[in-house]
Parts: C-alpha cells; sequence; structure tokens
DNA sequence: CTTGCACCTTAGAACCATTCCAATTTGTTG
DNA sequence: CAACAAATTGGAATGGTTCTAAGGTGCAAG
C-alpha cells in the first residue's frame, strides 16, 4: 500500500468523522501540502494543485484548505498580515521566519518549554493554543525544515 | 509639568531622533494609544482621535501609527488576518486573546522565559524578535490590562 | 434503478484593511 | 518673505479572502 494511499485513506477517516465527503480537490491540496512542506500560501497551494487538477478554481483552494484545518490535518499560520500560510506538520512547533528569505522554518517544541510557557499566564487564563513565532535571520546552512 | 506634557516631550525627543517632526497629529494618536491600553485597531485610533482632532484623517493615522511603530514607541500586534492592533507597552510581554470577549491581554514575560524559548533555536537561527500569542478564555475577574 | 436531497465546486462579485497617489497645507531654513 | 521639504488629506487602487448564486456529484430511500 502506497503512502499516498495512505494520506488519502487517514484524510477520509477524518472527513467521514466530521460527517464531510472525500473529493478529489480536498485530497490533491492535502497531497501537495504533505509532498512540499515549506508553509505555501493559497495562491501557490493553488498553483501547485492545478497540475493534477487543472479546472480547480481557487475558491475550492480556499474551501479546502479551511476543511482541512477544521479538521486539524492542517495549521493555518500567519506573520503579520501577509496571506495565510498552510502547514500539515502536527506537532507542537514554533515558526521562525526568515526576513533575508522570506522562508518559514519549523522549530520544534519541547513539552516541558510549552509547560513553562504556559506558566507564564496568571490564574484564570485559559489558554486553548499558544502560537510562537521568531522573526530574523536564519544564517548558514541548517539543517531541514522548508 | 502634566504627564501629557512628559509625553509628549518623550515623543517629540524621539521624532526629533529619528529626523521627524512633531506634529499635532502625532501627537494625538500617541495620546490616544497611551490612555486606554486596549490595543485598539486603526479604526478605533481614528474614532477617538477625532473627538480632538475632527478633521484629522484615516491615512494620516495610519500614517502617524506607522511612524510610532518605526521610532519603537508603539508595537503593532496581529491576531490571525484581524485588523493590526496598536500596544504602547514597551516591556518584553506576550498577548492573550480571548476568544469570548474579543479582548486583548499583556502578559508580562520575565527575562528568564524569554531567554528558554530563544534556546529552543537551533544553531544558525538568529531572532531579533519573538512573538507569543495566546488564544483562549479568559475566566472570572483577573488583573489590570485591558 | 431513479429521484430527492445534501454536499461540493465554481466563477465572479463583494469585502475590507491597508497602501498608494496627487494635491494641498504646514513648517523650517536661508 | 521665499524656497523647499515634510506632513496631511481624500479618494482611488490593491490584494487576500469571503460571499453568492448557479450548476454538478453522489449517497440513500423508495
Ligand atoms: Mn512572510
Ligand atoms: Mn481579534
Ligand atoms: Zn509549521
Ligand atoms: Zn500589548
Amino acid at each position: 500500500m502506497s503512502s499516498a494511499t495512505l494520506n488519502t485513506d487517514a484524510l477520509s477517516q477524518r472527513l467521514a468523522d466530521s460527517g464531510l465527503r472525500s473529493t478529489p480537490q480536498r485530497e490533491v491540496v492535502y497531497d501537495v501540502l504533505l509532498k512540499k512542506r515549506d508553509h505555501p500560501t493559497a495562491d501557490e497551494v493553488f498553483a501547485r494543485v492545478k497540475n493534477g487538477l487543472p479546472t480547480i478554481s481557487l475558491a475550492t483552494v480556499y474551501n479546502c484548505l479551511e476543511t482541512l484545518v477544521q479538521c486539524n490535518l492542517v495549521r493555518a499560520v500567519n506573520f503579520e498580515r501577509g496571506p495565510t500560510r498552510y502547514c500539515p506538520n502536527l506537532l507542537p512547533h514554533a515558526h521562525f521566519h526568515d526576513e533575508k528569505t522570506g522562508k518559514t522554518h519549523d522549530i520544534d517544541l519541547p513539552a516541558d518549554l510549552l509547560e513553562k510557557v504556559n506558566s507564564v499566564l496568571p490564574p484564570g487564563y485559559n489558554p486553548s493554543s499558544v502560537e510562537i513565532i521568531f522573526r530574523g535571520k536564519a544564517t548558514g546552512e541548517v539543517a531541514s525544515s522548508g
């Protein structure tokens, strides 16, 4: 069984769990996100998806992306007021936005750090999510994560 | 000497340092931000500023806000793709966005926590800023910070 | 089957925060 | 004062996203 099939199955499963249908558009959008994890914008996803599905519309790409976010298969990430970017990395992680190249890097967050971060909240604050965004320059050749 | 005069002086000083002029518009915009620290949007600042300066334009409010951010007297804060909000709190702090009320709360960040957060970055990553945003519900009556 | 109906996709219009533009006003300097 | 630069203004333009209305798709009940 190919990994594309596994992904597709996982997707169908999640969609079904939410009472939604698996469609070619949703599958291809999800595949595109898994294949190149460089935090593409909706426009970039649109361009990539058209290779496999030339008649898809931008509206549908937005719809599919929102569906994937709703199903918790993808995270939406924003930097300032730039276009929303999409990330299939479901592990807790921060983002490093390289001001020089415009590239976005995933930064793994150990559970104990998340705990410490949450501990700065006074009693009564009940966070449902935390987001950590670094901005700066990533010098030289550093590891993975598009 | 009133505190408004002190603020105005601090502002003039910073502007002069950047080779910029102190203007009534810039002063009133800055005063509005200092007076009610609830992270207003440009539109909200516009509405408040019109009380003291009825003929000011929205474009000027945007210009003034950008100037204040450039001079490091004010921070611009973004939540998702909502309108940019403005914050005169210059201490290192995170933001808690209350999903119920829409209100934004400042959360002080101890220096040692910032250090720990920065320490998750692999070598080669050179951050110029970090931003921490909590999202959730703030239950009951909790301290200050609009 | 086949009809009903909800779900999906689509193109294009609408939206809205922000930026840009050209014209005017203001302030500083010689 | 005159000249010039900086700042303000109203309105147009921008651009990512959402909305709308119309058609397509596919499971489900009869
Ligand atoms: Mn960016
Ligand atoms: Mn908000
Ligand atoms: Zn990511
Ligand atoms: Zn703040």
